[in-house]
DNA sequence: AATGAATGAGGTTTCATTCAT
DNA sequence: AATGAATGAAACCTCATTCAT
């Protein structure tokens, strides 16, 4: 039984392998660039031998984005169980954005998939079949619960249409992370990026907070002081 | 001479002709997808004739990208002349994207060419040689002015940081014009576009307004009827 | 305006050169085994090229067989013009295969293609979509009009069922020609193949006439005096 | 030794379970399309292990054919024995394959695989090394007997030449079955096949008999009740 | 000035076969 | 005895670019 799995194991790990290769192929040169032959050659494999282990490219960027994506669901479901209001709920949301920036890109791999797989997220409803992605969704929905939960508990400005703000949030965070997906690798540098991060969103906070708010809820702390 | 001139003048007229069927095919179909065969089957010429009139592929995207580029800025610098407050301004400038795609869908086309074009705008500071492209820079810098303006007169937020904010507003439509030009473009109804932008851009108002401004400017009219 | 002309004509020499490549290749070696590579070696192209004449690898099969499912039908209609009874237009058709066969062997070409493209013939009544290839299915309803003729004039047996036959004799006929194309293409000799395809299709000839009939029309003759 | 014997066994049991998937592939899905992984998977083994028991895939072919072909031909044989004439022999014969049809399908494949083991085969006189393939020879050889036997008992045309219309008849029946073998596999009812099998074998009946032979010994009964 | 023929590199995918374990 | 991981050749097809005419 040991042997099985053992072999069990093994395969998921060159599973794994060839993942991680993609996903640092996609971080340095985009979705769109990256071939087959590449993974191949950075996995030191034949092509083929992916063929073993994916239907298709598709496939890869699927199993990418949904280990990504469930990942960055629970990360950030976890943390906001803590949050008191709409207004924490937010900020925690974003605060985790910056520490799983610390832990990895991966959030850019994530997004800049997400991108490819379901292009018309979020301006248009999606279709519950489409290959079975359906975390794009719950995100958008996590974000408009938290929107309403915000409205509800008097932090967030009663004007808001929670659905229409929860897609332009989510647009605009796609904004900013294709933007950085974009800068070459070596320029890519976690200072830039967390600053720009925390300027979009402390811009998205002051857009949606209730009036007379506390001043100092609008600033997005950099975190744990690894920068 | 007379000669010389028409002829100059044939040449650049094709140019135009090769740049506006180039243009619809990317609003169409999206910048990645255009091969130089579709523009020159549906400019009716060859594709040897296309290396005539533009070195390479790129030199294509680069012509429209100026050319469209310099559009918008005179469009909305034009604008912006009458505005009396930075607040105004802002509004000018993104009634102006308003009117634009009233006019055409050329904006996504531009923003689209951007991002292939000068991908670490706006993250970056502009290297100032690089093809010639210096519309994207000159845009920021307005952007850039337009905020100082109005914290001048008091009709934004003085903690602004209007370097941070120019590149935030940038990145932020950016954002939702690639999330548009990644509709199929069936799905790509202005009713959708309009009301998606109007809601990101009344968003990033609320942000930067000062306290206490008058309330009925954070609204954007949505123009001109023809909606 | 001889230019243009010279240039159509050459294209389309070169179209017809890539087909007699093909056909040789396939004639050779088998609709299968052909690839296009093969045939762009042979034709002294690159691959590309051939796409610049055909969209795809089946497109070059279906040119091949309208080009010779049209001369073969054309070919054999002219010749049962002059036929007196269904038993000589019968005998008529069969003589053209001869014939044909001793113009050049596209025929073994233009079944074997048959068989991939309308794989169902003529067991299976055709869906006049398929392709646009109709050639099949014109002459199984020449092969049955020729049948029903015969009845009615005598020279075949009234108990045969013209649709039924009509089948049968194209079942037949393709048996015997399927069998000539897997020889290797060495012992392929005139000789051999239309001693088989006449002593098949007398034996056809005898099963058909209706009793008492002439016994010197069962006797195909093998032709010309060039075998 | 029991021990030696039981792997022995069991190895020829493996052998057999492994071809009979591959047959029931072949059926279904045609022979060039089977591939060795379809055969694997259907054995439940892995690739490597079909190479344990065959030296490669054509072997597997070769097997299949061996197998499917000495049964064909004891049954055949055995039917035969019973005969009182040419014709009942051959009426026997047909009426073997309609039997055989009835338990199975199996014809199609045996035909199939003919056609790639020996593709020469009626019309080359066979190559006694050619794979130690005989089957197809010793059924040419039966029924070339069984003609001359007809011709000797009066039952079949003098004027016929055995070994030819003994080819003849290979290829005709070859056409149909492997005209047969073209329909995707939910076509391929048995009501359709008989009756097109049916219909060729009486067409060559017709053919062949003596003049004056009792008219109803040309219908070929399609037995059993089963279909 | 314009053409269009041609190229060649590169893309995804399939599959019979081998071999260390 | 069995595995299954790996390979590498080969298949079809696309496209930016070049160049003789």
């Amino acid at each position: 039984m040991g042997i099985t799995e053992r072999k069990e194991r093994e395969k998921n790990e060159r599973r794994a392998m060839i993942l991680d290769r993609a996903r640092e192929l996609i971080l340095e040169r985009g979705v769109d660039s990256v071939t087959m032959q590449d993974i191949a050659t950075s996995a030191e494999l034949s092509k083929g031998t992916l063929y073993l282990y994916f239907d298709n490219k598709e496939a890869i960027l699927a199993a990418l984005f949904r280990e990504a994506g469930s990942y960055f669901l629970e990360y950030v479901s976890a943390r906001l169980d803590t949050a008191r209001s709409g207004l924490e709920a937010i900020r925690l949301l974003w605060m985790s954005y910056f520490d799983l920036f610390g832990e990895s890109n991966d959030i850019i791999v994530l997004f800049s998939i997400r991108n490819v797989l379901t292009p018309s997220f979020p301006l248009l409803p999606g279709t519950p079949n489409a290959g079975d992605i359906q975390e794009p969704y719950l995100l958008l929905g996590l974000i408009q619960n938290l929107i309403s939960r915000g409205i509800a508990d008097g932090s967030f400005d009663p004007a808001l249409d929670p659905a229409q703000i929860a897609r332009t949030v989510i647009v605009i965070t796609d904004g900013i992370i294709e933007n950085i997906a974009r800068l070459p690798p070596g320029m890519r540098t976690n200072r830039l990026i967390l600053q720009e991060m925390k300027s979009t969103f402390e811009l998205i906070l002051r857009a949606i907070v209730a009036p007379g708010c506390d001043r100092s809820l609008l600033i997005l702390p950099l975190g744990s002081g690894q920068f």
